[in-house]
DNA sequence: GGCCGGGGCATTTTT
DNA sequence: TGCCCCGGCC
């Protein structure tokens, strides 16, 4: 963590107080010299984009177009143009996107105007303005930031006091649904008006949706928090209630530039809309084919409408790929042009030919994993890539399992993205729960996780009282917690001063919130709450590892301290602290050891992303696209959407697989080949038809009792005659039992290239049936089929 | 409070 | 099949 430098807290910007700044603006003059030159590194696209700045801008960046490239060249243009850097707002969806950004631009202005620059994500940005102006909407400036996980518990919580059926209501689609509401701008009072959605409840049978929603809201008020969504929600509540505010923002942000403008929802677009309807400047960089987020609430109307929303916009379209070969580029555009709803575009490569895109059939998906595996290991032997120029993209995290087994086995590195980031961890999330605590004391969700932890014994009985006084009275816990008597709390004397005993421990890291820095005060907190020793007696090896995240996770906030003060914060609070680090997730997560490994990953998590070579598994019907887009256009196209993602990560060799068989929920199923295989053109496809062989490891492991059926092209009706074996010939079973194997006794010692050694137990038959029992050190037992086992006698 | 076992369930997840 | 969540038990 902590090395984020994208985030700066120097709210004086806003105020005007300029001077009070550490940094100086430079004279456009300073940087002009190095502006000449990067102009003409541009093509001409890219160079028109970058310099018009009259009106409102939409840049339609294919992939590997050089949109990144674009965006920081027209920042750094504006600076020239004479913008000053407090002046420009810079959105983007991600931390990660951000700070890459600004570090680009820090290279040509250097770093001091780089960061007086309103660049971040849309949530943090947002969550900075609201800070600024919470009393007008009701709330402190020290709320709390509710992440996904906290907004579920506290449904969950809900959804349990209204004595809901949880399979009736489940949490995670009550939230999704609030979620899809807050997105579209409908608070709780206004959905509880709207009949089209409350009689919409009725008829899905979960008629009180719009009961938990208000209550979730109250809820969220009281503890003065805000989830994602409302960060954005409430930005256009304040907009809309108080225009001298909106004022306030639209003349300060002089021209507003958006990346990733295909992922944008209706409140997002709004807020932009709003700050730029008088201005007009503003410059909106997106590619509608790689719209793939509208489960999330993105709306891809947004880029394919824009123009329609700014009347007299210039289009620009960056249609040169600097980054795949041509038969890649190719291939992927035959695909992208079965979609109906798009902006028109022609992505053209100028790089070389290239490969064509090898497309596997397998078998089932055990052999898929061991086809993919088998291949990387091939191609960087054979052509001496890294493991860290290959790419393995799958569409469901469950894939990853086969996968990662199939690397194991073959000793190749690996790491696989989506399981669970650091902040995420439960060790992590308790201390940050202290220390929203003291920044907000009435966060609910902080509440309930630390009043017990460690175990003072507060169970969940005495905190159900305490909250159910709390709805009662309209209150937040914490002020149940500060005057028990007042509320009627119906527990016993013991438990009465426990609770003023944790109350007790809290009031003082309270008081000297702002007066300490964050890192001194985190110190303090871990030591005094006894969390430190209660991780450091654990000597577990679950405990040992908690007790490092601890660790790493105080330096990260002397580091956050650090950079803050270099920055010239005179002083670092632990709001700033939290309010970024609330804001962080997975890909923020820079502690990665970047070692040389293949990389697993879904589709999703690849956007953005570019790999030598890429291979994309498991292209069935019923997977990808996902059975869950089957019959409605819309979905279908933005699994195509999300496939072309796919395809367009690869630089130079992309391989698409698929299994006839898989291994899911449970069952083995059939599966046939996904229809979007059908949609790239032929002429930039290799085939491999006659490659159905399964590794002889696996057809043991998991016989194959149905026949084998004739070669058929699973992309065509009638296979062309030009398909050709692309596979490297596999070793034939003769060839595989003959010199290496010899006569083999029982009781030998033997090696085998998955299981590693064992000792032959028996033998039977002879011939082509001749099959061996092979007790494996590692294994257990196992039949072989010598003429697929490729047995080594050791000794 | 923590551990175990049964049952239900099973996309994607930038913040 | 395997994971997660809940309920029951110690």
């Amino acid at each position: 963590m902590g090395k984020n430098k994208q985030t700066s807290l120097n709210y004086e910007f806003l105020d005007g107080e300029i001077a009070i700044c550490f940094f100086v603006s430079l004279p456009a003059e300073y940087f002009s010299h190095i502006m000449t030159d990067f102009l003409e590194q541009l093509n001409d696209s890219q160079r028109e984009a970058v310099t018009y700045c009259e009106g409102p801008a939409l840049v339609i960046a294919g992939a590997g177009s050089g949109k990144t490239r674009v965006l920081t060249y027209k920042i750094a243009y504006l600076l020239k143009q004479g913008y000053k850097p407090w002046t420009i707002l810079a959105l983007t969806f991600t931390n990660k996107a951000a700070r890459e950004m600004k570090e680009r631009i820090a290279t040509i202005t250097g770093g001091a105007i780089a960061d007086q620059l309103w660049m971040g994500t849309f949530h943090s940005i947002f969550a900075r303005i609201l800070r600024i102006e919470a009393e007008r909407i009701g709330f402190s400036s020290n709320f709390t930031i509710y992440d996904a996980a906290d907004s579920k518990n506290l449904l969950k919580a809900i959804i349990k006091e209204m004595q809901l059926d949880d399979k009736t209501y489940r949490p995670g689609m009550v939230q999704s649904r609030i979620s899809n509401a807050k997105n579209a701008l409908i608070t709780c009072k206004a959905y509880e008006q709207n009949k089209e959605l409350v009689e919409g409840d009725i008829h899905a049978k979960i008629p009180l949706l719009r009961d938990i929603y208000t209550r979730y809201q109250n809820r969220c008020l009281q503890a003065g928090a805000m989830d994602f969504d409302d960060l954005l929600l409430q930005t256009n509540i304040l907009f809309r209630d108080h225009p001298d505010v909106l004022a306030k923002y639209s003349q300060r942000f002089q021209y507003v530039l958006v990346d990733e403008y295909q992922d944008t929802n209706f409140a997002q677009h709004l807020i932009i809309k709003k700050l730029c309807e008088a201005s007009r400047r503003i410059c909106v960089v997106g590619d509608d084919a790689q719209s793939i987020y509208s489960f999330r609430g993105a709306n891809i109307d947004n880029i394919l409408q824009f123009r329609n929303q700014y009347p007299g916009c210039r289009i620009f379209k960056l249609e040169q790929n600097y980054r795949s070969t041509q038969n890649i580029v190719n291939a992927a555009n035959s695909l992208i042009n079965k979609n109906k709803e798009q902006i028109p575009k022609t992505i053209y490569s100028e790089k070389e030919v290239g490969s064509k895109l090898r497309v596997l059939s397998l078998y089932s998906d055990y052999e898929e994993a061991y086809a993919v595996a088998s291949s990387v290991g091939r191609m960087s032997a054979a052509k001496g890539y890294r493991f860290s120029d290959f790419a393995i993209l799958y569409r469901t995290n469950a894939q990853s399992r086969l996968l990662e087994e199939a690397f194991r086995k073959r000793a190749i590195p690996y790491k696989i993205y989506g399981g669970l980031s650091f902040y995420q961890r439960k060790e992590i999330k308790d201390i940050i729960a202290y220390f929203r605590l003291i920044v907000n004391p009435h966060d609910e969700e902080a509440f309930k996780r630390v009043i017990n932890y460690p175990a003072r014994g507060i169970g969940e009985t005495t905190v159900n009282k305490l909250i159910a006084a709390a709805v009662i009275a309209d209150t937040s816990l914490w002020n149940v917690l500060a005057s028990p008597a007042e509320y009627a709390v119906p527990v016993n004397a013991g438990t009465l001063k426990k609770l003023s005993a944790f109350r007790a421990l809290m009031e003082p890291f309270i008081a000297q919130r702002d007066t300490l820095d964050a890192d001194e005060l985190a110190t303090l907190v871990v030591k005094e709450s006894g969390l430190l020793q209660l991780l450091a007696q654990d000597r577990s090896t679950e405990g040992i590892s908690k007790y490092e995240n601890l660790q790493e996770l105080l330096k990260g906030i002397v580091e956050f301290c650090q950079l803050h003060r270099e920055e010239g914060s005179e002083q670092v609070r632990l709001v700033d602290f939290l309010s970024e680090v609330s804001l962080l997730t997975d890909q923020d997560d820079t502690r990665e050891e970047s070692t040389d490994k293949v990389t697993l990953m879904t589709v999703h998590a690849a956007k953005g992303l570019e790999f030598r070579n890429v291979f994309v598994v498991g292209l069935e019907e019923d997977l990808f696209p996902s059975p869950m887009a089957k019959d409605n256009l819309r979905a279908i196209e933005e699994e195509r959407r999300l496939f072309y993602v796919a395809i367009t990560r690869a630089e130079e060799n992309c391989t698409l697989s698929y299994a006839k068989s898989r291994f899911r929920n449970g069952q083995t199923q059939m599966c046939s080949p996904s229809r979007f295989l059908r949609d790239i053109d032929l002429r930039y496809l290799d085939v491999d038809g006659l490659t159905t062989a399964s590794t002889s490891e696996t057809q043991i492991r998991r016989p194959i009792d149905t026949p084998r059926p004739a070669f058929r092209s699973p992309l065509q009706q009638t296979p062309p005659p030009t398909f050709k074996r692309v596979e490297t010939p596999r070793p034939t079973p003769a060839a595989a039992s003959s010199p290496s194997t010899g006569p083999l006794q029982t009781g030998m010692r033997v090696s085998h290239e998955r299981f590693g050694e064992g000792v032959v137990l028996a033998i039977e038959d002879t011939g082509n049936n001749a099959k061996a029992t092979v007790a494996f050190d590692n294994f257990g037992t196992k039949q072989l089929l010598l003429k697929f086992a490729k047995l080594k006698i050791v000794e």
